[in-house]
DNA sequence: CAGTAGAACATTTTT
DNA sequence: TGTTCTACTG
């Protein structure tokens, strides 16, 4: 095969005897295994490759998984059934929905499409709005779907009111997704899985048909996902998972690590194969990464090592505030461009929360370098794109009153709040053609009438178009004659033709679907394809362009040069009043999966002072860092004329043409109000305490007060004037 | 009914 | 700080 791979790597490729488990550690060749196993399958044994399915997390993942097994094993590769468990559930349930009520051109509601209807029933309901925000709302039924409890579920009988209250939202919002003919991202795994209970002559179907069955991120999988393995094996026990329990990050949303670690006891014959080779860091990053996750409380600890030699340090970088933290990353990167003849597309930088893009943008494109990001604002959810697709979901699904609200609502046309609801109820009561109870609210409502009139004539007219007429002309044809065209030219601001533009992009992107789909191309197809797409899918990275993107979004990808930023307690580790320590183990290998994206240079930045809704807080180092290997770890802060060479480390520290430290200017004498080293974060001794860190500062002058948390003796509060610390 | 100004609120991560 | 919601006017 034309694929070098090291003995274990080869083990996985070509076991087949019986249930196979692959711990890929970070870097490991985990993407090279599986595509080399399909190859493999394909090739080497009897299974065909329309016998294959391949799970991965993403999309993109998937198609680039499709287009190396065809590289490999040519032509044939492509019929390997490959997706996301959401868009193989999609498939699924787009032929095989009717057998649960849902008709072929089902809905797929994203997450402010669940939002808004459930605002509506909350309030429809009744209950309070300070006590049920929809977050709120939303948040617990997710969980509850994750976990597989249905509205009847006990959980919402405690005789806690407010339990009971999202028990009664939850049944409200099942049935309206059933009235409407739609389903959220959670619905799609469900009724997956009921499909299969259900009908048991249909599961047989697809686990005969599946052969082989390969699932990526295996201790990302929650519970559906897990029974639909389970059952897609249920024949053949072609089954091959891969996962590291070190790289989980999806608990939050219902994975389960007990998924991968049970694997054995689900499969008693079950072969495992550890790849603990790294084929993508340097050992300095390597060590750093490992130090950190040796931290959390795993039984067996393997150990990752990698043959790729020391490299550079790992740099600690501490500015004084988050915009300077921005402009302190962007002068660096502008020196590897400049100096080292590094490309943009070579460097990522990574934080916590989406909030914290907004510096980095600011400084990037004040310096002319750029940038994409992954994630914050998604193309497919820019108003005027949901308001285009909102037209063509009602053609595919009358039955769709979230998208009839929206389409009724842009460009305006006499129906206002009153109206709609108004047409709303008559609706619900309405059992015949939808398109025909809505013509017939027209005499339910009083002014708006004739406008919905005309918005019913056009619908009924596209409608009629529908099998016959490519996705791109339809759409094209729904802005021109709904006047959304006309209604943002008539605007005549910036924003209104990037909005045009935007649109202009959606019809190319129909344009493309058309192609591509040929004569197959079907309107539902496209747009349940596009509520399925992720941040990571649309991504290009041969773009000149530095990365942006969270810690999640980064799973599974790598880079030359990595920018973690923003490493302060409460940030990275985030920390709320429901951090446990389940909760904090979850941060840390966040923290570790940043960190292991690194091939050549790894730099953690900090800031200690950051702007938050308008104030500004003092800013404590992570935890993490602390954690790291010291002698790995070079200290570069900007408050000092001279980069701190951390103990070990002497000769390094003498390495002036540095370009992080050439280029990170000197602010001690050009800063106002110039910080005493009593700062918090600060690292101190104390003749008789030892060792500390600064949590808080007050006052000043003689009244100056600290509170330090001392290594070894406890927190204490201090005057700083009596203790006589020793800044480190 | 639609548009606007000021208030209220929000940030964890995503298929 | 930036976006979304509410109350008010035309």
């Amino acid at each position: 095969m034309g694929i070098e791979l090291n003995p274990n790597q080869r083990e996985a490729v070509t076991w087949l005897d019986s249930p196979l488990l692959v711990v890929a550690g970070a870097g490991s060749g985990k993407t090279r295994v599986l595509t080399a196993k399909i190859a493999w399958l394909i090739t080497e044994t009897d299974i065909e490759p329309w016998q294959i399915l391949a799970v991965t997390f993403t999309n993109k993942a998937a198609g680039e998984m499709v287009g190396r097994v065809r590289d490999l094993a040519g032509e044939a590769g492509e019929a390997v059934t490959a997706g996301t468990f959401h868009s193989f559930c999609a498939r699924l349930l787009r032929r095989h929905g009717d057998t649960l009520g849902y008709s072929p051109g089902y809905s797929i509601y994203d997450e402010s499409d669940s939002r808004t209807l459930l605002k509506r029933l909350i309030s429809e309901l009744g209950l309070p709005e300070r006590s049920f925000s929809v977050g709120m709302v939303r948040a617990r039924i997710g969980q509850a779907k994750n976990e597989m409890a249905g509205a009847g579920a006990q959980r919402w009988t405690t005789g806690n009111w407010i339990d009971e209250g999202v028990g009664r939202v939850y049944a409200a919002y099942e049935q309206a997704l059933r009235d409407r003919n739609a389903m959220d991202f959670d619905d799609l795994l469900l009724n997956a899985v009921r499909l299969f209970e259900e009908e048991p002559a249909i599961a047989r179907r697809y686990a005969e048909r599946y052969r082989y069955v390969l699932v990526d991120e295996y201790q990302d999988t929650n519970r559906p996902q897990y029974l639909l393995i389970k059952s897609l094996a249920a024949v053949h026990r072609g089954v091959c998972v891969v996962g590291d329990p070190d790289q989980s990050i999806y608990s939050w949303r219902g994975a389960d690590i007990r998924n991968i670690r049970d694997f054995e006891r689900d499969y008693p014959d079950a072969r495992v194969v550890v790849l603990d080779q790294n084929y993508r860091s340097t050992t300095t990053i390597l060590g750093v990464a490992s130090g950190l996750i040796k931290q959390n409380s795993g039984q067996h600890r393997r150990r990752l090592w990698s043959e790729l030699g020391t490299g550079e340090p790992v740099r600690e970088l501490v500015f004084i505030n988050d915009e300077e933290e921005a402009r302190g990353v962007t002068r660096i990167i502008a020196a590897k461009v400049r100096q080292e003849r590094r490309n943009l597309y070579e460097i990522v930088i990574l934080y916590r929360t989406n909030g914290q893009s907004r510096q980095f943008e600011h400084a990037l494109r004040e310096a002319g370098l750029g940038y994409t990001i992954v994630g914050g604002v998604r193309f497919y959810e820019r108003a005027e794109i949901k308001d285009t697709l909102a037209w063509l979901r009602l053609l595919v699904n009358p039955r769709d009153t979230v998208s009839l609200a929206r389409a009724l609502a842009a460009p305006r046309r006499g129906i206002g709040e009153v109206s709609l609801g108004r047409i709303l109820r008559h609706l619900a009561e309405w059992a015949g053609d939808p398109l025909d109870g809505l013509a017939a609210a027209a005499a339910v409502i009083g002014r708006g009438g004739p406008g919905l009139t005309a918005f019913v004539d056009i619908l009924k007219r596209f409608t009629a178009r529908l099998e016959d007429t490519a996705p791109a002309e339809l759409a094209r044809g729904l802005l021109e004659e709904s006047g959304y065209l006309d209604m943002l030219a008539a605007e005549g601001t910036i924003e209104a033709e990037a909005r045009r533009e935007n649109l202009g992009e959606l019809l190319s992107a129909l344009d493309e679907y058309g192609e591509r789909a040929g004569a197959e191309a079907s309107l539902a197809d496209f747009l349940a394809e596009v509520s399925l797409l992720t941040d990571i899918d649309e991504w290009e990275e041969a773009e000149p362009a530095v990365t942006l993107m969270t810690l999640h979004a980064a799973k599974g990808l790598e880079f030359p040069i990595v920018f973690m930023t923003g490493l302060e307690e409460e940030l990275c580790p985030i920390l709320r009043e429901d951090t446990d320590a389940e909760a904090l183990e979850e941060e840390r290998r966040l923290c570790y999966v940043g960190m292991t994206r690194a091939r050549e240079e790894l730099y953690l930045a900090r800031a200690r002072r950051r702007r938050r809704w308008g104030s500004v807080l003092d800013r404590l180092p992570s935890r993490f860092l602390g954690e790291l290997p010291s002698e790995l770890v070079q200290t570069i802060d900007q408050l000092r004329l001279d980069p701190v060479a951390r103990a070990g480390s002497r000769q390094r520290g003498e390495r002036r043409t540095d370009a992080a430290m050439a280029e990170i200017p000197d602010y001690e004498n050009e800063n106002q109000d110039a910080p005493t080293e009593l700062v918090p974060g600060q690292e101190v001794e104390h003749s008789i305490l030892g060792r500390g860190r600064i949590l808080e500062v007050s006052g000043t002058g003689e009244q100056l007060r600290l509170i330090v948390a001392f290594h070894d003796a406890g927190t204490r509060r201090l005057m700083a004037r009596y203790a006589r610390l020793k800044v480190l």
